[in-house]
DNA sequence: CCCCTCGTTTCGGAAACAGAAACACCACGG
DNA sequence: CCGTGGTGTTTCTGTTTCCGAAACGAGGGG
């Protein structure tokens, strides 16, 4: 499973369309909490696997050389940091942030629990 | 696994924050692509199995069952369609598609396969 | 020296996924 | 009437991904 990066063909996508590239990445599993964890600064290793309780180091370890490879994040003496690229997704994630606050009020409001037993 | 719904625990955050709700529902393979494709109006389920290559029938009614449980999308008489709510999640995720295209740039210019062999 | 913390890798079992096959349903044409 | 082909959906089997714990090496302080 190469890292998913624009212009390469993907999974789902042989197009390399990027919005397809960063729908595969963003896709797998802790790989958008990871960044998101990562926006207020610089974390370790274990403070990621802290944070994210649930996540295993096998898994952070992968999805920490994928985001390297992508280039959006980068080691630092501090841990591991968001590059300035990284930095412009987790603005791009806010609308995101600010969408979810919404769909919180909405579940509350209407279909309290409207499914699955 | 209980369908990711904001004020609810989720797996990785026993707080139930929205936006970790929503890490956890997009984290899953497909889900938001599903949602992608959806955006231009309704679908039904062989088409969505069609646009996206690779997608597996078994998986794509789970996560039609999810998205429909989160009041992301709907039955329509002609497929599935998003919801209002699914709507508003489309524009949020408009600046994530514009990040895409400045992500695929950043790559073209500098390290153009610098990583795994 | 010992112990504690960190980063990282390894490994066995569990969960998620892919892919094909199958079923029910409905419209159409012989 | 019976096939043919199009939907939507489920079931099954093998593979991939993930979890979770354990382990390793490196570095710092008692």
């Amino acid at each position: 499973m190469p890292t998913p990066r624009p212009g390469v063909p993907v999974r789902g996508s042989t197009t390399g369309r990027p919005i397809m590239a960063a729908m595969d990445l963003f896709g797998r599993r802790w790989a958008l909490r990871i960044l998101w964890e990562l926006r207020a600064g610089p974390l370790g290793a274990r403070a990621l696997l802290a944070r994210c309780e649930g996540l295993s180091s096998s898994v952070l370890y992968q999805r920490l050389r994928e985001l390297t490879s992508s280039g959006l994040i980068t080691p630092s003496p501090d841990g591991y940091e968001l590059t300035r690229l990284g930095t412009t997704l987790g603005q791009a994630l806010r609308p995101l942030d600010e969408w979810a606050v919404t769909w919180a009020r909405e579940q509350q409001q209407d279909g309290e629990d409207p499914g699955e037993a």
